[in-house]
RNA sequence: CGGGAUGUAGCGCAGUUUGGUUAGCGCGCAGCGUUCGGGACGCUGAGGUCCCGGGUUCAAAUCCCGGCAUCCCGACCA
């Protein structure tokens, strides 16, 4: 008989970078591109965010925004309207200066963003307060040219959804800006990802470049360390003054708008691997994942596979994002292996011996407590069973996640106990015993503050609330 | 740009110090057979610009000079 090797990861050693590296490859994610910091997604990959675009783009919806596209390349002069933002985004920006064979008379600059593009066809856009709200937002792929990347987390080319807004006051900005946080982010990173992020307010120095205000989602990885998730931010009017998006209002007064922009990126895959990854691989959150279920033919023996395919079916038709695997030429411990590197929650094995006692061997990756890793679930009613495990293993998950970041984040007072605590994990510290200072004395020890948020952990209105709480810790 | 390391088969590496037969190992890949309820095994086979250029030598993956590339740690960052 075959002996399983299991796969050498190590997620909580000191190289947890390289066995994030080994997951992604294992799992059949993504790789290297030929350009330095390029990444290549695979299939799985790909299907793993697929289904993080179906499930933000419905939220996205709903909160009133609708889908468009804006082009690639972006005239330079257009970046360099709004001051603030060509200096944060200069360094990494890549320029196309020939074109056609000839030399262009102005550079045309790879999209790092679309706040202008988007701002020029708003000020085209928009006549009268009754265009307003504008609710756009886009899928596509922008480029930054980071010093240094990493798969997922910081490459060269990502893909992303990047909303753009413009609203008649500066209130209905803000709300816009905070109901996207958590009405799209946090909903979606919470109920689908099973990662229990931080809503909060970013300092002055980790702001957008053009922003007046950036908040942020930051999650709690694997490791301790953190990773911003997703950013909305309250342009003000700043955008709006240089590209001219001006409003008639109802008293016949021309006005300037005042806008938002957000986004959320393939990071989220990085994110899944290091925050919910084990020795064994990824797990993924059954309502994220790509497969739910794979039912899998121990050996094509009597009607094995013909029972394994109207299993299938049976919980496709309930529901269930479903796949048969009949590879019975590959052994059985092959497979087993690789779908648990995939992360697919629930395994049905069904071969002969199950078929004989009406039973299918559930096997779950999102092991809860101590219970057991197999149960034999009869045949009948299986189609329940399985939705009500994929609930059990969804809420386990993020318990999981919740209890780890709590216990690896200390409240603190002084900001010497706060460096000492970011060194595994996070720790909540007065904003007033960091301040500006504290904060440039930390990024000395590569710790960062990650968001500022009140007390009782709602949000702030601006960095200069009295009595805020900084969450502070290493970061990707 | 500063500090450290590495370039040898698709991937991971040994060999380089002390130059010497036909450049080797593991994984992967192909064929055949035995297997197959947790990453099977045997046999056979395919696969090489030893990063590039120059030099020394009877002889260079190995020594010398120059160049290039990549990775790790920092600065930057969704």
């Amino acid at each position: 008989m075959a002996k399983a090797k299991a796969p050498v990861l190590t997620p909580r050693a000191d190289d947890f970078p390289r066995w994030y590296q080994d997951v992604l490859q294992k799992a059949q994610l993504a790789e290297n591109g030929p350009v330095r910091g390029t990444m290549v997604i695979r299939p799985y990959g790909y299907a793993i965010w697929e289904r993080m675009q179906a499930e933000e783009d419905a939220r996205i919806k709903a909160c009133g925004a609708e889908n468009a596209y804006f082009p690639l390349f972006i005239p330079e002069s257009y970046l360099q309207r709004e001051a603030e933002h060509v200096e944060g985004f200069s360094p990494e920006l890549a320029v196309v200066t020939i074109a056609g064979g000839k030399e262009l008379d102005e550079p045309v600059v790879v999209r790092p963003t679309s706040e202008t593009v988007i701002g020029e066809f708003m000020a085209k856009w928009i006549q009268s307060y009754r265009d307003l709200p504008l609710l756009l937002n886009q899928w596509a792929n922008v480029v930054r040219w980071e010093l240094r990347p990493r798969l997922f987390l910081r490459t060269s080319e990502f893909l992303w959804q990047e909303g753009h807004t413009a609203h008649a006051t500066r209130e209905d900005a803000r709300a816009y800006t905070i109901r996207i946080l958590r009405d799209v982010y946090e909903d979606f990173m919470v109920n689908v990802l099973a990662l229990p992020v931080v809503p909060g307010l970013k300092t002055a120095r980790e702001r957008f470049a053009g922003a007046s205000n950036t908040f942020t989602c930051e999650a709690m990885m694997g490791d301790g360390k953190a990773l911003q998730m997703g950013t909305s931010h309250e342009l003000g009017q700043n955008f709006a003054r240089v590209f001219g998006i001006e409003f008639l209002d109802e008293g016949g007064t021309q006005q300037t708008a005042w806008t938002t922009s957000w986004g959320s990126t393939t990071r989220m895959v990085g994110a899944l691997v290091m925050a919910h990854g084990d020795d064994d691989g990824l797990r993924v959150p059954p309502r994220l994942a790509p497969i739910q279920v794979v039912v899998l033919a121990v050996r094509d023996e009597g009607d094995v596979v013909d029972r394994c395919r109207a299993l299938t079916d049976e919980l496709t038709a309930a529901g269930v994002r479903a796949q048969l695997d009949a590879h019975t030429d590959v052994s059985m411990g092959r497979r087993a292996t690789d779908w648990e590197l995939k992360g697919v929650p629930v395994r049905l094995e069904v071969g002969p011996r199950d078929l004989a006692e009406g039973v299918a061997t559930l096997v779950r990756r999102i092991v809860i407590g101590d219970e057991d890793r197999k149960t034999a679930v009869p045949l009948v009613g299986v189609a329940e069973a399985v939705v009500a495990e994929l609930d059990r293993q969804q809420r386990g998950l993020l318990d999981a996640a919740t209890a780890m970041r709590e216990e690896r984040t200390a409240d603190v007072t002084t900001l010497d106990a706060a460096r000492d605590a970011a060194a595994d994990g996070w720790a909540r510290v007065p904003w007033d015993a960091v301040g500006v200072d504290g904060e440039a004395e930390l990024a000395q020890a590569g710790v960062t503050v990650r968001c500022l948020v009140r007390a009782d952990g709602s949000l702030p209105d601006t960095v200069d609330d009295p009595d805020l709480v900084a969450v502070v810790a290493r970061a990707y």
